[in-house]
DNA sequence: GTTGACCTTCCCACTGTGGGAAGGTGCAGC
DNA sequence: GCTGCACCTTCCCACAGTGGGAAGGTCAAC
């Protein structure tokens, strides 16, 4: 099937799938004569493994990592949840950044009107220097 | 005084703060007689201004609204609101995306053995077409 | 006058993704 | 046959930020 047809069933834009074959992700794909790429059913899985890993938030390096252990039937699976596990703790990190920030911007919304006048804590808060800064209890 | 003492003083690394420049976030820094950019109390405060709207998450783009509104002291809150609000929206919407995603994979973290056996269902769901797969209540 | 710590500009790299140009192919309709 | 349209190919550009580093100028201490 040509690369849009792959494109479709995959859920993986062509202009992806061949640049995940630049960075040699993915195996180059077979040609035909006219020098079209040619894909089959096994390749499609190939690329929804990719678009599924991908949507978890796995780096293009670890979908790698993962696409090698899945084409080898004798990895240990300990190798296939040790990358799992350093990616849940990476997004709980991330999270965990991420809520303190909603936390400081969530408290300086609340702070501010919000109408025609030019009082504002938020910009208060943000021109703080952070040693003058104190958060609340 | 020179950029790198501003840097330090800021938390702005000194190409940060040539790039800011660059693109127009910040106005072009004054030169001494032999070229070199030369910053005041005022330019750190400026730059510490970035600095903590950065950490908060805001992009260039929203850093650059917030110092023009900071800058003019006739502004409405109601604009400032309004884009920490936008922002905040942003994050919330990030965060339930990567709450979705932890959920899975712990899910998926939980039920692989993690030993020496080749057998993985984390693999095993990663391969799994999104028709096929369904997920468990 | 040499050394080392600055400064300058300029280009390159990264992560992924999309846009688009310039040119070749394949197929359907006339 | 020929035309048009929808594909395909490769190649370069852009984005958002940040860092690395080269090549060259400057300044201060010794």
């Amino acid at each position: 099937m040509n690369i849009s047809e792959a494109a479709d069933r995959s859920g993986v834009s062509a202009k992806m799938i061949r640049y995940y074959e630049s960075v040699a992700l993915l195996k180059p794909a077979a040609r035909r004569d006219n020098g079209y790429r040619d894909y089959g059913d096994a390749d499609v899985s190939v690329l929804q493994f990719i678009r599924r890993t991908r949507d978890l938030g796995f780096s293009l390096e670890e979908v790698g990592a993962l696409l090698t252990l899945w084409r080898d039937r004798k990895r240990p699976s300990r190798e296939v949840k040790r990358l799992a596990e350093a990616h849940i703790t990476d997004l709980e990190r991330r999270m965990k950044e991420t809520r303190a920030v909603l936390r400081t911007l969530r408290d300086l919304a609340q702070h501010c009107h919000g109408d025609e006048r030019s009082e504002c804590p938020i910009l208060d808060d943000l021109a703080t220097p952070p040693a003058t800064r104190r958060r609340k209890h």
